[in-house]
DNA sequence: GCTAGTGTCATACCACGCTATTACAGTAGT
DNA sequence: ACTACTGTAATAGCGTGGTATGACACTAGC
């Protein structure tokens, strides 16, 4: 499981953590019963501390996704699919609305949205590509 | 002039103020030497502590946006519409960046934003009109 | 000159997110 | 049993955003 962090989006780290664990639940790359990283090796990996990776399993762990296991690890739970699958398109949904909501209130037009939209998706797509090469 | 807090969105309210000052420049809803509200009247108005709104407009005076005249108030500068007409699209492109970016690590589809632009756009025009109403 | 309004500054306090460090309890492999 | 891992917890410290409060210097209007 690859897990990256961005520093100046203004989401805590713990809940991007949160996050993406969830996507990877929803896309089928993390299968039910599946071990994930250990705390400290998500920790180090992403060179964050390890209580912060701690307090997003924890959440994890009480959303129902993640099933603590003293001594030996976390796995993602029997309930983890339908959960995650049910949250994917509302984790994006709920940042977007924020953002349409401050561009309704100061005049931008949905057409302007919706070449800045299709504009950013291209450059980041590409962006993608350039990163995988 | 009228200014939303939004508790909820992760932008300090200070940039919530910043943002809000100039969309309504660019706008043309605050004009070249017009005064924009006291930090005094701005603070009990949006239920927001004087020095968080000083703050807000210490920030724009660096920007070149406003001019402070101490004493008097403070005045929309001459070069502000060509700072925040230029900033008007930027500011909510930065914030869109950074949601289709998480959107397209995760395998979220473009038909997929595109449909959610467009009902959330649609959902969030109509609550609008019901606030005007 | 007095008063009421400006912006500005300093101090203290609190909540939150994050880090660093240490320690403890449990499990698995040898 | 020993070792090397697991998750969990407590403590202390830092930076930032926000509040509350009080004080200062300045200006405009009467």
């Amino acid at each position: 499981m690859i897990c990256h962090i961005d520093a100046g989006n203004g989401i805590p780290i713990y809940e991007q953590i949160e996050r993406q664990v969830k996507f990877a639940v929803a896309n089928g790359w993390l299968l039910v019963g599946e071990r994930i990283p250990s705390v400290r090796d998500l920790a180090t990996q992403t060179a964050v501390n390890v209580n912060t990776v701690s307090r997003a399993y924890r959440d994890l762990q009480q959303q129902g996704v993640l099933i603590a296991i003293r001594g030996t690890g976390m796995v993602i739970s029997g309930q983890a699919p339908q959960i995650c699958k049910q949250d994917r398109l509302e984790m994006i949904r709920e940042r977007l609305r924020s953002v349409l909501q401050e561009a309704l209130q100061n005049q931008i037009s949905v057409g302007e949205i919706r070449t800045l939209v299709d504009d950013e998706w291209h450059q980041l797509s590409q962006d993608q590509k350039t990163d995988e090469a």
